[in-house]
RNA sequence: GGUGAGGUGGAUGAGUGGCUGAAAUCAACGGUUUGCUAAACCGUCGUACGUCCUUAAAGAUGUACCGAGGGUUCGAAUCCCUCCCUCACCGCCA
């Protein structure tokens, strides 16, 4: 959620970088300002006439004290005429109050200025490649034949216990899922991460506090009997745990790091995206999250892109980040790269990791915030990344590493694997 | 799921209708003292939204908030109702 004083200060620049993420319904801004301006004169009303009661009310107290019972009877009726007046003024402030809050909410991040220019995935931009794409044979073929050959990921049986999307690893594959997951969890832990184990269900605040809720209702899987949601990332409990909290200066930065699976509903994907493990309901993911100084944010951004490239060089797989345009960022981030690795054998890039600044858009929402020096209190600023989403990698690792004798392993995976290959 | 006891500021914890936005202690922060550390002493030590004042900071002031929501009352942390959570015991169970 924005800040208002943000809105209050500079409204016009407010639209123009609302433009850049093609936010057409900038009158939303133009509203906002008004009831806020509403609000104050309403609670500016309120404020006068219960500072009224609550000093009558205290007369009252004091005659009654003295005996002076006829005083204190016409005291009260003086009390139940504010109380009159004062009940309207009550009910149109509350209103008021959740009207702002409902357009407030309707309102995306603004994008950085660093945000490049553009309505679709076609405008991001390649800020850099890494890693090489192996020269498959002819024979080579995409990961959903060769884990049927393989027999690690069982399809059908995951849609016959569950549904479609549910996949079943088996064998070497869960062994492997495990082996990445170990492998993460080591990585991020040695670059400072405390490791978290969340709860995979959530309730109402905290999907809202990290904006699943209301923008993308649809996209959890929600259980009506206890009001609570299947987490889509560890990202939602995580950022959570310091939810209305007010932290030391000292305490920054806090870096946190989780893995879970994640649950979505993924409603209205088709197609050759959701083949194999290109697009399922439910994977497995290791997360970072950091909470920051608002000073350090975009600095913790980069180191945390270096972090994130990092494993996929020790993966060795063929990597590129994009910096996500205006139009193809999320509603809630203000700076966003995309990881994606080729997937040779598709012969495409698939995202595996998202790595996004918010600045101060979920903490506002969240109250997550900080005294600084001189003892004024802020908000932090947020950011998260995907270190990694696991189908993709193990998509790329099969597709790319394939052989004659199965798949060959990384050598940063040997150790957890326990081998370097997958026959 | 049942029964009982609770939920107060960073922590402990007092507070059963007005003098309580909240005692006291501890922690934290600033200072004095000290060769250094410790101790001692002094001071500060909730959040949000407003208003006034100011260039701003600071300051003054109002309102709300003692798990959440509602009610009673001139007046609620305090009484009543609903819900949530915690703890203990029982039941069930990985």
């Amino acid at each position: 959620m924005l800040q208002l004083p943000v809105i209050r200060q500079n409204p016009n620049w407010v639209k123009e970088r609302l433009a850049v993420k093609f936010f057409t319904e900038t009158g939303l801004v133009d509203t906002i300002l008004l009831l806020d301006d509403q609000r104050k004169k309403l609670q500016l009303e309120f404020d006068t006439n219960q500072a009224k009661v609550n000093s009558t009310s205290k007369e009252i107290g004091a005659l009654m004290a003295k005996g002076q019972r006829e005083e204190a009877e016409s005291k009260k009726q003086e009390v139940a005429a504010l109380k009159s007046t004062l009940q309207p003024i009550t009910e149109k402030l509350g209103e008021i109050e959740k009207q702002l809050q409902d357009e407030l909410v309707k309102l995306p991040n603004l994008p950085s200025e660093k945000v490049p220019e553009g309505r679709t995935p076609a405008d991001n931009i390649v800020v850099r490649e890494g890693g090489v794409k192996p020269q498959l044979p002819k024979e080579a073929v995409p990961h959903w034949d060769l884990i049927k050959k393989l027999d690690i990921v069982d399809f059908e049986t995951g849609a016959k216990i569950t549904g479609s999307g549910f996949p079943l690893y088996k064998g070497k594959g869960a062994r492997l899922q495990r082996a990445l997951i170990q492998y993460f969890l080591d990585f991020n832990t040695a670059a400072g991460y405390t490791e978290y184990l969340p709860p995979f269900m959530v309730n109402e605040a905290s999907a809202y506090g990290t904006g699943q809720l209301p923008d993308k209702e649809g996209q959890m899987y929600y259980m009506p009997a206890d009001n609570f949601y299947m987490i889509p990332t560890s990202e939602v409990p995580v950022t959570n745990i310091y939810r209305d909290e007010i932290l030391k200066e000292t305490d920054l930065p806090v870096k946190m790091t989780a893995y879970s699976p994640c649950f979505r509903r993924e409603a209205g994907s088709f197609g050759k995206d959701v083949r194999g493990l290109n697009r399922v309901h439910q994977f497995d993911k290791v997360e970072i999250v950091q909470l920051v100084h608002p000073d350090n944010s975009y600095a913790v951004h980069e180191e945390m892109i270096n972090h994130v490239e990092k494993l996929l060089n020790n993966l060795e797989l063929p990597y590129r980040i994009l910096a996500l345009c205006g139009g193809d960022m999320s509603f809630t981030s203000a700076l966003t790269y995309d990881f994606e690795v080729y997937s040779a054998a598709q012969e495409r890039w698939l995202e595996v990791s998202s790595v996004s600044n918010f600045e101060a858009y979920q903490t506002n929402r969240m109250k997550i915030r900080f005294k600084d020096e001189k003892g004024k209190t802020q908000l932090v600023h947020s950011l998260n990344g995907s270190s990694l989403a696991l189908p993709r990698i193990m998509a790329c690792l099969l597709e790319n590493n394939q052989g004659p004798e199965g798949i060959k392993l990384p050598v940063a995976l040997h150790h957890y694997f326990g081998g370097d290959l997958i026959s």
